[in-house]
RNA sequence: GGGCCGUUAGCUCAGUUCGGUAGAGCAGCUGACUUUUAAUCAGUUGGUCACCGGUUCAAAUCCGGUACGGCCCA
């Protein structure tokens, strides 16, 4: 009981659902799919009147020979004449989108992961009994088609099926072929439907994927070594947020989902590699909002004989590598603003930040008390005992961050809010990090390593401290990763990229559920579809 | 966490102002049609108006609550 309610629709009166249930105990069927439905009925009718006439619903015997993509790219500048001289034979599959009906010819539209072609299917040409088969299709299903290649009156590329069989049959109808799926809802909880009906989503993940190759190839090129690091940590460390908490049976220990690679990625630093990198998954037990996912992904990063100087100057580099690989160009729009990413990118510190977007006078950032202040006039939460360093960077994030629109370096972070950074030689308040903002959003965030494992220790301390007083987010004492320190890790320089975010601006995407392709939703105690009853 | 908005047929949406038997297009079904492409033409099926409760002779519509979602703020 209750176990099943993801993968039934059934729950009985004694089940906890209070408000939830209908009064007969039986869940609601959100898409009034049950078997009173008459769409499903019809379509069950249909199928079993196919397998009466011996076709095999569900056949696995065919070989594909061809894309729509490729057979366009290859022969769309023909004309009939040309075509005419074409013997080759093509044989394609994918998924019926569209029935355009003439009696005994009817034109389909196929798509397949490459895009869509049209179909002609001529009763004359596949033969009576299969073109009666055919009219028991469905928009939906997954057919296969063979034949030559024709243009229609109005030039459009047509496969002249000598043949066309069904795959797969859909037991289920697909949205309305014009409007799509346009509800952000239904298109996030179920995302197939919503790669069917709308080709700009596949296209936004298409275009991910390239990104995340182009960043893949350009650390390679620089002898990055691409390493996995544990998901599951005993102490979750390496940033400010809170954890998931799991647990392991045999071990009878309990683990945290990890919020960053980065302490297991210094590890290797001092192990020899020198030059790693990591693009994977990170979890934090935070808000959801248009730029946070509870799980997003991030490239970490880390060179050994570099400081944070160095990995701005690559960040710049490698950003505009992927934006001329993906536009061509440094200026595209985002939102409707045009983003520059020409070079040199703007470089301000924190307390320039302050300056620039704020009245505040530079006295305010250089005493708590004034602090605590202005951020109370900006209605700030500030926390009694909370240090200058953190109500700075809190000023930060209202006043500037929002602000950033071009991209923009920002450095000089104190140091109560960077346990892990090299202090600066100049002024230990502050340490070597920056932070790349674009679009206001926070993209990177790097900094020289603190390889001191004494510093180190008192860093942890410093975060201890804070825990205690409350912040759930304060990092906590990693003794292993201290030792590991202890054994000398040569100065190095790290940094974070936020993958989602960076596809969000190259894809136009507004929020970051639209560039994560299963993003997490409040559970619905509904049950999304009803089942099927078997045929 | 707060504010505003939304939830009506498989999908996309009207209908809510000012309460009076639930509407359209697409999809489906029946029929016509061998170059259409949102094919067309004729006919037709389909609804627990998110859920729970209240007011009322009468609620998709008014009131209260709940769930889920969106946007903005924190």
């Amino acid at each position: 009981m209750g176990a099943t309610i993801h993968s039934f629709a059934y729950e009985t009166d004694s089940s906890p659902c209070a408000g939830q249930c209908r009064a007969d105990g039986w869940l609601r069927r959100t898409d009034g799919m049950d078997e009173k439905n008459e769409l499903l009925r019809k379509r069950k009718e249909k199928m079993k009147s196919l397998q009466d006439m011996g076709v095999d619903l569900y056949p696995n015997d065919v070989k594909v020979t061809a894309t729509t993509q490729s057979l366009i790219d290859r022969f769309n500048h023909m004309d009939n004449e040309e075509l005419a001289g074409v013997t080759e034979q093509f044989s394609l599959a994918g998924r019926l989108m569209a029935v355009r009906n003439f009696g005994k010819a009817s034109f389909i539209s196929i798509q397949d992961r490459a895009g869509r072609i049209q179909g002609y299917i001529g009763r004359d040409k596949v033969g009576t009994d299969a073109y009666a088969i055919f009219k028991k299709f469905d928009i939906g299903d997954i057919v296969f088609v063979s034949g030559g290649l024709l243009k229609t009156r109005t030039g459009e590329l047509t496969v002249d099926a000598d043949a066309i069989r069904l795959l797969s049959k859909a037991v289920r109808p697909l949205p309305e072929k014009w409007h799509g799926l346009t509800d952000v809802e239904a298109r996030y909880r179920q995302r197939p439907l919503d790669l069917i009906m709308n080709p700009g989503v596949k296209e936004v993940f298409y275009t991910r994927s390239r990104i995340i190759k182009l960043i893949r190839d350009f650390m390679q090129e620089r002898d990055f070594l691409e390493v996995e690091t544990p998901m599951m940590q005993p102490i979750a460390g390496g940033a400010a947020a809170r954890p998931f908490k799991t647990y392991h049976n045999t071990l009878d220990m309990e683990l945290y989902l990890r919020i960053a690679p980065e302490l297991y990625l210094k590890r290797l630093i001092v192990g020899g590699f020198e030059r790693v990198f990591e693009i994977n998954r990170n979890f934090r037990n935070e808000g959801i909002s248009t730029s946070h996912n509870p799980e997003f992904t991030m490239m970490e990063f880390y060179q050994a004989y570099a400081t944070y100087e160095d990995l701005m100057a690559m960040t710049e580099e490698m950003i505009t590598a992927v934006a001329m690989e993906i536009f061509g160009s440094l200026k595209f729009e985002y939102q409707g603003t045009t983003i520059d990413l020409a070079r040199p990118w703007q470089h301000l510190t924190v307390k320039e930040a302050i300056l620039k977007y704020s009245d505040a006078t530079p006295d305010v950032l250089e005493d708590r008390e004034k602090a605590a202040q202005f951020a109370a006039s900006l209605a700030l939460p500030v926390e009694d005992d909370e240090p200058l360093g953190k109500i700075i960077v809190s000023i930060f994030e209202a006043v500037a961050e929002p602000s950033l629109m071009q991209p923009t370096f920002v450095t000089s972070y104190p140091i109560e809010v960077s346990p892990l950074s090299r202090k600066s030689a100049a002024d230990g308040r502050f340490v070597d990090r920056f932070e790349l903002y674009i679009y206001g959003r926070e993209l990177a965030n790097a900094f020289s390593e603190l390889n001191d494992p004494e510093d180190q220790r008192n860093r942890f301390a410093m975060q201890l401290e804070a825990r205690e007083a409350g912040d759930e987010e304060a990092h906590e004492m990693d003794e292993d990763y201290i030792s590991a320190l202890e054994y000398g890790m040569p100065p190095t320089a790290g940094e974070g990229i936020g993958i989602d975010r960076l596809v969000m601006l190259f894809t136009d995407s507004p929020s970051i559920r639209d560039v994560i392709l299963f993003p997490h939703m409040r559970e619905k105690k509904e049950a999304l579809h009803a089942p099927i009853e078997p045929r």
